[in-house]
DNA sequence: CCCATATATTTTAAGCTTGAAATAAATCCG
DNA sequence: CGGATTTATTTCAAGCTTAAAATATATGGG
């Protein structure tokens, strides 16, 4: 039986090359339609939102690396992010007691509000874009992403 | 009738959300692994091998605002990674005659050659990340998503 | 021809992002 | 306890990315 062989050069492996970049040129189209609505209507940045997102799920606040994992971004990013955050007045950073290495990142009350406002539009936005999807659509689509999105997914496939 | 109202807020806007934080996941989860294949195996990037591939796809080079366009990013972006691709030799920049603004940027044979090294590699990446979608799954979900990455969609509604 | 406007590209400043090195603190174990 | 190792975070250098300004050239209309 001749299965499930090297996916290199084959025609899966094309349509699986294909379906990434659809992927990825949807995901452009979409973060430049909202990068430039954030920017314009709210002088802010995907990765602020992202960040303050994240905290929202979670008011009792995040660590750091909490926050890097959630958002699948490195380490010392989070840090610059949350600085700029810091300085706007919209996150504090809190000690844990119990350990002094780690920091909790948790949203002001103002901060808690900007978000408010800025997730209402954002929800619109993100409708909007994927319109011509309807509601059970979407939902079949974000299941057949999810498995990729999860880690360790090689299907049952030995690691690489 | 009540038809297709604000988009905000209903269930169907929720799921539209959803979906779009699993594409954002899956995409960042993708890159992650193609990034540290390039890094590790070549000491290249993405976005040289984003660059390298549309002019593999053009053998009569492309200008730096097609470039640009096709890749679906800002111009003074381009003119960067192509500066490092020039220095690497893989790339050219040639005038083009009739207009002296423009410049075609071309494969150099060292680079034609370093990117079929590459591109190989690289489709077998990405269908080992893909590998749980057969070739039907992964054309017809590459189809959904096509109407998202196409510029003016928004869908018969007006403009906003 | 000359000016106004449009187009192609580069430059710039600011911010984002990564991987690796550096710090600092916690934990493990002999 | 005390040294080795691990964990949490920051710092750093390099590269990526954008939007806006600057440059240079082309085009269109008097």
């Amino acid at each position: 039986m001749t299965a499930e062989l090297p996916a290199k050069g084959n025609k899966a492996s094309k349509a699986r090359l294909r379906l990434w970049l659809r992927l990825l040129k949807a995901q452009r189209r979409v973060e430049a339609e909202l990068r430039e609505k954030l920017r314009t209507e709210f002088g802010s940045t995907l990765p602020r939102f992202d960040v303050l997102s994240a905290l929202n799920r979670s008011p009792e606040g995040l660590r750091m690396s909490e926050l890097s994992e959630v958002l699948m971004v490195s380490n010392g990013n989070v840090t610059g992010i949350v600085e700029r955050l810091v300085a706007d007045g919209a996150v504090i950073r809190i000690p844990v007691d119990g350990d002094r290495r780690a920091m909790r990142v948790r949203l002001t009350e103002q901060g808690s509000e900007y978000f408010r406002r800025l997730a209402a539009e954002h929800e619109g936005w993100v409708s909007d874009l994927f319109g011509m999807f309807d509601e059970g659509e979407a939902e079949q689509l974000a299941a057949r992403l999810h498995s990729i999105s999860d880690k360790r997914n090689t299907n049952g496939k030995a690691d690489r």
